[in-house]
DNA sequence: GCCAACGTTGGC
DNA sequence: GCCAACGTTGGC
């Protein structure tokens, strides 16, 4: 899951009661679904800065809460208003992620380095998307490259 | 439903 | 700041 460290950092996030943020502000629909539809209580998550000056996975982090609704699109004049979501047929969803622990940066450079992390959809060209799915594998190589 | 125009993302 | 690669919008 990406997020810009300029928005919430790692060390926002360890910051934050419970060390918990909800997850809010995704406005795309594909990511909307992965959160909606895919995620469950537990799921781990891979936090990564993007938009910075050393993009990359900057820590482990856990799915705390299954997909709500995304509290911003109701509040009109903030960024993430939506004048077409009510609360009645919201449009915008979030889970809630919590740390479980920072790690040393493992860069976007390094993981392009490294022909075991290429299936990594991340990487891919014209990838986009802020929230992708991760294969049990490529998790696994992560974790060992963490440790 | 098509698709041109426009807006956004995000690495570089 | 550039710009490739998307996603969204809205006229038709």
């Amino acid at each position: 899951m990406k997020s810009e460290p300029a928005d919430v950092s790692i060390d926002n996030l360890a910051a934050m009661p419970n060390q918990t943020v909800d997850w809010y502000g995704v406005r795309n629909y594909q990511a909307r679904n992965f959160m909606r539809d895919a995620m469950k209580i537990g799921d781990g998550v891979l936090f990564y800065h993007s938009n910075c000056d050393v993009p990359g996975i900057a820590g482990i982090c856990q799915v705390s809460s299954l997909a709500y609704p995304d509290r911003f699109q109701f509040i009109k004049g903030h960024q993430y208003f939506d004048a077409k979501a009510t609360q009645e047929t919201p449009r915008w969803f979030n889970v809630d992620v919590k740390l479980v622990r920072k790690t040393q940066l493992l860069s976007l450079k390094a993981m392009r380095e490294n022909p075991q992390l290429e299936s990594l959809r991340i990487l891919q060209r014209g990838n986009r998307l802020s929230i992708t799915p991760i294969e049990a594998s490529e998790w696994q190589l992560i974790m060992a490259l963490l440790k």
